[in-house]
RNA sequence: GGGGGCGUAGUUCAGUUGGUUAGAACGCCGGCCUGUCACGCCGGAGGUCGCGGGUUCGAGUCCCGUCGCUCCCGCCA
């Protein structure tokens, strides 16, 4: 007997009278007929096995012992059905595989949930992910984003950039997330830091002369989780001498471009738009903007500076957003509650009516300039934003994507890439008294701004740039410092003491000092980018094996307490858990 | 650290102003049917209503506490 391995999904009528053994899962068998129908399923597809008892008896004896979810293994000849028992709406198509030998390679007890439920409680699909990964979506999921790390990987190597592996076991950062903290036996008392970035070490990488460089890398930040965060992250990390952003820009481009055509089929429009960081809190109240949608918001500040109105009138910004509709007194309410929560004193508002006539609480205060400024069609709703303008911004941003998903304003077949630029350097910490750093110490400012850094640190503008697609950050980058002095004086700034300075940048300072070429690069989010490609709300599901939200994987049970004996060896004492 | 939502069969859910024996679908088990493909038909098993306390003649339902999950704020250079 001659016969060859098939996929499931390659049977076709041209097979038909051939001999083929087919592998995989199935999931179901039906009777009819005195025959057996099984459908199975590979990573290719569908295939309909027959099995009939009376030219394959073993084959129908095996199948008959098949419950739930199995694997097997079949051979047989590939037959065209029966034309009038042909559905063309059947995934398994017009052939099927006349089985004459079935073997049940592996059988299965009844499943926790069934595959094709939907809203399966997650916590359940991650402790059984090895189930929840059979399902088609998560295979998608996970294969689409594979296949995004496989064009990276060749644009990058294409582009002259080298993959370098840095240490998983690294030191504790100074800024920035909490760190995840590896003890280890050899140094009682002493701990690693698993790394949040690859940062330092890309800048000694291209300091080393590997002026390109690049790394899927994995992340680690001990922070709370979200539907779009994880603790443990992976990112295309960038690094290169000499840089020059628009090569930067068109090498990501590049590879957007062909992540979108070869995963689903889109052509994107290159170049990407592009917009100061300025521009986008002033026109979207955001550092990520998502272009889907208009509603922008409109500035009123120097319109409103003598108000009567007093909230206007007193206000370092006030700005507004013209929503098409409207709106209800309760949905008012609702609007108000949502901005207060985003840390709004309150929410002013003017509603014209389908006559066009207007209705509020503020009206009687407005002159008629600014209600000639204000007025819009009929059937609007007007809302305003009075604060410091990064509050203004804050609350009128949310309320925008609050209000474009609620009025469904989006349009959800647009791919809407932007590249955000010129950040700020630093920003002021109330909480904590000091200037920090925006994107990370070792940003540089403009050449235009340098000087501000010590004038007026607020306004330094930075060497930053983010690439967002649809509202989704996907990648962020900078220049680096490679100045040894000019590093010193924005550690200064950032209230980094000289002796701290030396303790946890020594060894990059001295790097800096022994002919540091200018550097730079940009790093992605593998899982953001995974999210934005698959339309995927929740970044666990762009992962195989995720944790929850409190940071557990229930799968395994991890993170576990370890035997005494080990800790001891470590050197360590857990404290009992105090309220 | 804070706020919202959820927790009822293996799974997804329903369960009225508190009222008799807590239901449905899918899954599971048994039987029948037989070119089926969400097969169909008949029958069956399966529940500490997350847990603890309280109110009440009576609690899945109301109250308090607690645990778990989830979404959000803080946090995430």
């Amino acid at each position: 007997m001659k016969w060859r391995d098939l996929k499931a999904g390659e049977l076709r009528k041209e097979h038909v009278g051939q001999r083929f053994a087919l592998a995989g899962w199935a999931a179901r068998r039906r009777d009819h007929g005195g025959l057996v129908f099984v459908d199975l399923r590979d990573d290719s597809g569908l295939a309909q096995l027959v099995i009939n008892p009376e030219r394959a008896p073993e084959a129908a004896k095996a199948a008959h012992e098949i419950r739930n979810e199995f694997v097997l293994r079949a051979v047989g000849e590939v037959a065209a059905r029966a034309p009038e028992a042909v559905n063309p709406n059947l995934p398994t198509g017009e052939v099927e595989l006349q089985v004459d030998e079935l073997e049940i390679v592996s059988r299965s007890e009844p499943l926790p949930f069934q595959l094709d439920e939907e809203n399966v409680d997650e916590t359940l699909r991650i402790r059984y992910r090895w189930l929840d990964l059979r399902r088609p979506k998560m295979q998608r999921n996970i294969r689409t984003r594979a296949r995004a790390v496989s064009i990276i990987r060749s644009e990058m190597e294409g582009a002259g950039f080298v993959d370098i592996e840095t240490p998983i076991l690294a030191k504790q950062t100074p800024e920035g997330a909490r760190d995840f903290v590896v003890p280890t036996r050899l140094q009682p008392g002493s701990f690693f830091a698993l790394p949040q970035s690859p940062q330092t070490y890309k800048q000694l990488l291209v300091i080393s002369g590997f002026e390109r460089y690049f790394q899927i890398a994995r992340c680690f930040r001990d922070e709370d989780l979200r539907a779009d965060r994880l603790q443990e992250l992976t990112q295309l990390d960038v690094e290169m001498a000499f840089p020059d952003r628009e090569e930067l820009f068109a090498l990501m481009e590049r590879t957007m471009l062909r992540i979108w055509r070869e995963c689903l089929e889109v052509e994107l429009e290159s170049p990407f738009q592009r917009m100061t960081w300025d521009e986008a809190q002033l026109r979207y109240g955001s550092d990520k903007p998502d272009l889907r949608f208009g509603l922008e918001i409109h500035d009123a500040t120097e319109l409103t500076r003598g108000s009567e109105f007093g909230v206007f009138a007193n206000a370092p910004a006030v700005r507004y957003l013209r929503v098409p509709q409207e709106l209800s007194r309760a949905e008012l309410d609702r609007l108000e509650a949502f901005a207060k929560e985003w840390g709004a004193k309150g929410l002013a508002y003017l509603v014209f009516d389908e006559e066009g006539e207007v209705r509020s609480p503020i009206a009687k205060f407005l002159s008629e300039d600014e209600l000639a400024a204000f007025r819009s069609e009929p059937a609007t709703t007007v809302l305003f934003g009075a604060d410091e303008p990064a509050m203004v911004a804050r609350v009128l941003g949310a309320l925008r994507l609050h209000l474009g998903r609620e009025l469904e304003l989006i349009d959800r077949d647009a791919w809407r890439f932007l590249w955000v630029t010129d950040f700020p350097l630093l920003e002021w910490d109330e909480a904590e008294q000091r200037w920090t750093a925006v994107h990370h110490p070792f940003t540089r400012p403009t050449d235009e701004t340098i000087s501000l850094v010590d004038s007026d640190p607020g306004e330094a503008r930075a060497v930053a740039y983010d690439l967002v697609v649809n509202g989704i950050e996907i990648a962020g980058g900078s220049f680096r410092v490679h100045e040894p002095d000019l590093q010193r004086k924005i550690f200064d700034r950032l209230d980094i003491s000289p002796e701290e300075q030396r303790q946890k940048f020594g060894f990059l300072l001295d790097a800096l000092a022994m002919g540091a070429p200018p550097h730079g690069g940009i790093a992605s989010g593998i899982d953001r980018l995974s999210m934005a490609l698959l339309d995927e709300p929740f970044i666990r599901d762009t992962v195989a094996f995720p944790k929850n939200q409190a940071g557990v994987d229930p799968m395994t049970g991890a993170p576990t307490p370890i035997p005494q004996d080990l800790l001891a060896e470590l050197g360590i004492q857990v404290l009992p858990k105090t309220e």
